[in-house]
DNA sequence: TTGCCCTATGAATAAATATTCAATTCAGTG
DNA sequence: CACTGAATTGAATATTTATTCATAGGGCAA
């Protein structure tokens, strides 16, 4: 499984390449060693909200300028766009400015779970009492901030 | 031939409804009056330059963002003073008050490697997707915040 | 371990979009 | 008035992209 490092490496093809379609694309990913199919690629591209837009004539396959598109993930708090972890640390987007309430909400909560917490403008670092409690952190957040 | 105001209605309406395919967008332009062949509409869509990509779980069209990245990178790039890291996170520092800007820049690009950002005043703390991107994610920043 | 669920995947297929080709219209010209 | 060429279009078709459906593997709880 190296989903990650194919989609890694269809942003390197697409900064270095002018690509015109999935097909060459899929070519391009090939000849760097990944064989996937062209299913898997179509799905690769949608996660990543790469686009295909003509200009001067010709297909390109580009990634959106476009700094408003939000990622919804999961039935989460209105306020709460996507919750996200690696194995040190978990992430919460909010609506933009939403950030701080939620963190001072998650604070208010008082879990054991969370060691501390930071927030930015849209965004709400959560650091666990250990990273073991990452997956159980994780539930407790959906659980808390779920829209029911 | 009114190929000119059908291109002005077909900017109106995506300013105004959530479009997810030309044959719906088609159906919208019917509606108003204007009957044409899904070839026509398909070619109209290319010379506007319009996009299709997936958000939310639901596709879209859209119109390219004017907004060139490559005009903002130059500007991020002065902002940006230095690049640190320890084994879990990284951490930019910039020009007093700039550092949201230089954290929305990098949101924006959507970058696997990159879990989260949370900005303070002139610090951008960056979480990675995975502690073993850390390098990687390093000269990508290197490379997408560069001066030149 | 076993069973269950969840994610990732490929093959086949469906859906969406682009292009080819022939036809039409219209402007300009002899 | 014919004729020519460029632009626009629709129908049919080709190409490109997305989804369905079945399967395989990994993590986790009992």
């Amino acid at each position: 499984m190296n989903k990650h490092a194919r989609q890694l490496k269809i942003r390197e093809i697409l900064q270095q390449n002018s690509v015109g379609n999935q097909h060459d694309l899929l070519q391009l990913l090939r000849d760097s060693g990944m064989n996937v199919a062209q299913a898997t690629l179509s799905r690769d591209c949608a996660e990543l909200g790469i686009m295909r837009s003509k200009t001067d004539g010709n297909y390109r396959l580009r990634f959106p300028d476009d700094n408003a598109s939000s990622i919804i993930q999961g039935l989460v708090g209105i306020e709460v766009l996507a919750v996200h972890s690696n194995e040190t640390a978990v992430i919460i987007k909010t609506l933009p400015g939403r950030a701080h309430g939620v963190g001072s909400y998650l604070d208010q909560l008082r879990s054991p779970l969370i060691l501390g917490t930071i927030a930015g403008d849209d965004t709400v670092l959560l650091i666990p009492t250990s990273v073991e409690n990452i997956p159980a952190l994780i539930s407790y957040i959906h659980k808390n901030l779920s829209k029911n």
